[in-house]
DNA sequence: AGTCACGTAGTGTTATCCACTACACCAGAT
DNA sequence: ATCTGGTGTAGTGGATAACACTACGTGACT
């Protein structure tokens, strides 16, 4: 307590890539006001760290093994609302970056991005702000500034709620739907159920076209 | 020249996230004898920069923005035959690693694994060896247990009779056994028949799986 | 204060998967 | 000239999975 030394922000990785984890550890550690105070490699392990240590800010990468990053953005804004969260992910989906702002994120980043842009956004959501890239504050204005249209000229699949894309990317996988309540931790029913609003909101008429379209959709950047 | 100075390997990077990128470019350039001589983004970068530089080893991702990373293997093999090929890939372990050997890359990890395992790996590739992560070799000893000549059917689809290479294809397109049958035109139970004989030639042990292996094949360019 | 979307799960019916069997045909091997 | 084996085709019966429909708490807009 010491009032000539800088309090540190404690920060905490969760990503189960070791190599981004060991990259993001450098970058942050030769910054003299940051520390990483823990890494964790899912969604349970998270949780716990984060109790355990309260820090002031989580990175967390989107894609986890079973694809839970959503949830435990979830998760951390109900238990501890207080540790800011920015999201490092894999491919710039913007059907992503907008679901984690809503779940609670406060940066969205992926890791096309160099370094310099990293740190850019641990700094501003560190002070309070909100950080997204250009393409995706660019793709959010357009869309709030024009409605979109009831047939919805883009893509479909942003009608899609969170768990329902979860289990629709899955499908396009091939995972069987006993795999994905297994993955999920869900009962098969509930996935069930996601199939078929996944066929009424998209418009699909049987399994088949569920799986052709999620196949597709999978295999294609899922732009 | 000076037989003092040891010769030290150069190395190309192929990958579009520059964070592995950074942490690659230490963990090579902390090795003595090792050095990177260039980074790549995309395919087209890659193979100007390996013509350009000749270097020992490529190290690439698999999923590269643009382009599909085994075709860049492929192509690679085809105009530099001598160049070794190091696959780091984010993706889903096995599904992948038999098809980028085939390709004609000589080692396979993936990005979960620790900076040790890929210095092991690199250590490996260069000095001549085939390097595969423990649960692959596995996978693959499990099934084929002679090895074939260079000239085809490292891939086991090459096993599969017309009838059963068409269904199978089906399949991978995100057909219904229903919806292949009338295809066809012969009965669903003959459909059932032949996806039961290729999961039997293919070593897959449900539908799922089946299902899988039927996506990657159609959608890597069955080859 | 009410509707609506979401996440979750149950019931009962129908379709599909799966393991096993059958058989005719062609092609090499004995 | 047979025997063996892969191929194309299809059937039976039991185990699973898909589908249609219903339900209910929660939180979000109106």
């Amino acid at each position: 307590m010491n009032p000539s030394v800088p309090i540190t922000k404690r920060i905490v990785l969760v990503d189960d890539h070791p190599m981004i984890r060991e990259r993001l550890v450098e970058l942050i550690e030769r910054e003299s006001d940051l520390e990483v105070c823990g890494e964790a490699e899912d969604r349970h392990e998270a949780i716990e760290l984060i109790a355990a240590t309260r820090p002031g800010l989580a990175i967390v990468d989107l894609t986890l093994k079973s694809s839970l990053g959503i949830e435990l953005i979830k998760d951390l804004q109900v238990l501890h609302p207080e540790v800011k969260i920015l999201v490092v992910s894999m491919q710039d989906e913007m059907t992503y970056a907008e679901r984690c702002i809503h779940a609670g994120a406060s940066g969205y980043i992926t890791k096309q991005h160099a370094s310099r842009h990293v740190m850019q956004a641990i700094r501003c959501v560190l002070g309070g702000g909100l950080y997204l890239s250009e393409a995706v504050t660019g793709h959010l204005v357009s869309r709030s500034v024009g409605r979109q249209a009831p047939g919805d000229s883009g893509l479909a699949v942003s009608l899609l709620a969170d768990r329902e894309l979860q289990v629709f990317e899955l499908i396009g996988k091939g995972s069987s739907t006993r795999h994905i309540a297994e993955l999920l931790i869900l009962d098969v029913k509930t996935i069930e159920t996601y199939r078929a609003r996944i066929k009424e909101k998209l418009g699909l008429k049987d399994g088949a076209e569920l799986l052709q379209r999620a196949i597709a959709w999978v295999h294609r950047g899922a732009g």
